[in-house]
DNA sequence: TTGAAAGCGCTAACAT
DNA sequence: ATGTTAGCGCTTTCAA
C-alpha cells in the first residue's frame, strides 16, 4: 500500500493523499508494527549498548552521551545491563544479537572469547568504550588507564610524597581500576616510593567502602602520607571519615584518586584526581557507529584522554 | 520445520532430534530470529521501562529492581529515558508501541493525556512507579510523598524547631519534590512554625546544587534554624558546606531531607532523612506486570511504605 | 514425533 | 504518483 509510504517518510505520496492517510491513522489509532518492517527490510534502529551497572554513575553519563548522540538519528539504544559478569554479558549478546540490532556499544573492552566470536559472525559496527586496547573487536574508544595511573604518580611523588596506601573495590570486577594501581604503584617505585599497603576489600565500590576501610586502614598506624583510591566515590567516603574523625587533609593525609565526579570537587577539601570525558565517549561512541552503518568514514580507535585535576587534597 | 519447537524449548521433540538441531544450530552460527518469531506469534518477550533521568541514582535503583525481578522470566526490560520531559515521553511511548511490548513500567505518575491515551489504547498492562496516584493508568506502586513531608514536618517539630527553611531542585521537574515541599510547609504552619524562605533555583539536582545554594542561603543571614531539602544529594551537598564553613551540625544549623541514599548516611554527621525502598518499588511493579501477563491474581494499587531515618543532623 | 502449509504485517521491486 | 506482488523467518494449525 502507499500506507507504507507515508509511515517512513514521503517516498513520493501526493500531499492529498498523505493528508487523508494521516488522518485515517489518528482516527483509527493505528499504531505502526516495526515488527513486520524491521524483519521484511531487514533493517533495524535499535543499538545495542551493553554497561556494568547502572548505580555506577560513570555508566550513566556515558548512556547519557549515547542517548544524546542517538536523539533524532531515527536510531535509538536498547540497554543491557552485564553486572560486572561476563558470561552475563555473553548471555546479552547473544539475546540482543537476536533482534538484529543495527550496532553494539560495550561500556569496557573485556570479553568472554565466547562474545568476541559472536560479535564477529555478526559481522556488524562494534564500539567498545572506556578503555583502549590493543585489540579491540572493531572500534574502540577509551582512554589509557595505564597512562592515568602514571601521571598521578608522577604528580604526587613531585609533590614529595613517598609513603603510600590504596584503598579501592575487588580489582576482578574493576579491571580498570587494577590497571591504574598497577601503574601506580610501579611508577612510585621507580621513584623510590613505597606502596605499603593495597586494599581492595569489596566487590562494591562506594562512599561507605571508602568511610568504612579508610577507618580500618588508619586503624593500622601504618605511617602512610598518601593514599590513591580506585574512584572519587571510595575517595569522597575516605574523606568523610576523615572530617569525622578531625583528620587534617592533607598535612595527617593525602587523597588522591580517579575520576572526576561531582563529589569529588565538592568536598570541603576538593579531591585531586583525574578526569575523562565519559559524556563524550559515549557520544564519540554513537557517533562512530553512525557514520560507520551509513557508510561515512570513521576511526577505529580514538583515544578520549583525560585531565589531571589538582585539588587541595594532596 | 521441528527446529522451531526446539529454539523454543521441548514442545515434543525426541532427545536424538534436539541433539542433531543442537549441534547443527552451533556449528552453522545459526542465530535465532526474535524478531520474525516476535511476529509470528503477536507476542513479546520485552517491557517497556521509562525513567526519567539515568543520572539520578533513585530511578537507576528502581530500574536495578525491575531487571532482577525479569531475570530468568523469559522478559526483558527495554529502557527509555525521559529526561523529565512529558512531550518527550509522549513519543518514547509512541515509539516503543510501535515494537508490541508486553507491558509498561512508567517510573512516576504524571503524563500528558495523550500519552495516557495511548496506553490506554494499547490495552497492555501498565504499572506506575514511586508515586502513589488517586487515578491510576493501570496498575500503581509508590509512596506517598505528602504522608512523607508530613512526617518529617512533625518530627522537626517535636524536636523543638520553628524557624526553618527549604532547598531543592526546580518543581517542575521533581513534582514529588514539590508534594513532599507543600505538605512539609502546611505541617509545620499547622504546629506554629515558620517557612521563611523556601528556594528552587535549578533544574539540576545533585551535591553542587546544595553546596552552591546553602552558601547563598546562609549568606543572608536569615535566622533560618532548620533547612528541609528535596533530596539527599542536595542535602548532602549542604552539609560539604557546612563542613567547610565550620558550621556546627545541629547546633548552628539542622538539616532533613528525603530519599535515604548511601551518602546521606555516611556524612560526618548522618542526614535525617526519609527512605523508600527503591529497588522493592522496581523489583515488584515488575512481578506485578508479569503476574498480569500470566494471568495470575494481583493488586491495581499498593503503598510501598517509607520510614523515618534519624540521623544527627537534627 | 515430525512435516507441510498458511500467514503474522510489513517493505521492496516491479508494474501501471 | 499509486497499486500489485512476493517474500522477510518465524509460529501455528492441521495432517501424517
Amino acid at each position: 500500500m502507499t500506507v507504507s509510504r507515508v509511515l517512513r517518510g514521503t517516498d513520493n505520496v501526493s500531499a492529498t493523499t498523505q493528508a487523508k492517510v494521516r488522518a485515517a491513522i489518528s482516527q483509527l489509532g493505528y499504531v505502526h508494527n516495526r515488527l513486520a518492517g524491521a524483519l521484511a527490510s531487514s533493517r533495524s534502529p535499535h543499538i545495542a549498548v551493553i554497561i556494568s551497572s547502572v548505580e555506577n554513575i560513570v555508566f550513566s553519563e556515558v548512556l547519557a552521551g549515547i542517548t544524546n548522540a542517538l536523539e533524532d538519528s531515527g536510531f535509538q539504544p536498547v540497554i543491557g545491563i552485564s553486572d560486572y559478569d561476563l558470561a552475563r554479558e555473553l548471555d546479552l549478546v547473544r539475546s540482543m544479537l537476536e533482534w538484529r540490532p543495527a550496532g553494539f556499544a560495550l561500556a569496557h573492552a573485556r570479553h568472554n572469547a565466547e562474545t568476541v566470536k559472536l560479535l564477529h559472525q555478526a559481522a556488524l559496527p562494534v564500539v567498545e568504550m572506556m578503555e583502549l586496547t590493543s585489540n579491540p573487536v572493531d572500534m574502540c574508544i577509551g582512554i589509557d588507564h595505564k597512562a592515568a595511573g602514571k601521571v598521578m604518580a608522577e604528580h604526587v611523588i613531585s609533590k614529595g610524597y613517598k609513603r603510600f596506601g590504596y584503598l579501592g573495590s575487588d580489582h576482578a570486577v574493576d579491571i580498570t581500576a587494577g590497571i591504574r594501581f598497577n601503574s601506580f604503584k610501579q611508577t612510585v617505585e621507580q621513584h623510590g616510593g613505597l606502596m605499603i599497603k593495597a586494599a581492595m576489600p569489596e566487590r562494591n565500590s562506594g562512599i561507605s567502602l571508602g568511610r568504612k576501610h579508610m577507618h580500618l586502614l588508619m586503624e593500622q598506624g601504618l605511617d602512610i602520607e598518601l593514599v590513591y583510591f580506585s574512584n572519587d566515590a571510595v575517595a569522597a567516603g575516605a574523606m568523610l571519615y576523615c572530617l569525622a574523625e578531625g583528620i587534617r587533609i592533607p598535612d595527617q593525609m593525602a587523597l588522591a584518586s580517579f575520576s572526576g565526579l561531582e563529589i569529588a570537587s565538592s568536598m570541603p577539601v576538593a579531591i585531586t584526581t583525574i578526569g575523562s570525558p565519559r559524556f563524550d565517549m559515549g557520544r564519540i561512541a554513537a557517533k562512530q557507529l553512525l557514520r560507520r552503518i551509513n557508510g561515512e568514514s570513521f576511526e577505529f580507535v580514538r583515544d578520549a584522554g583525560f585531565t589531571l585535576i589538582e585539588g587541595g587534597s594532596c
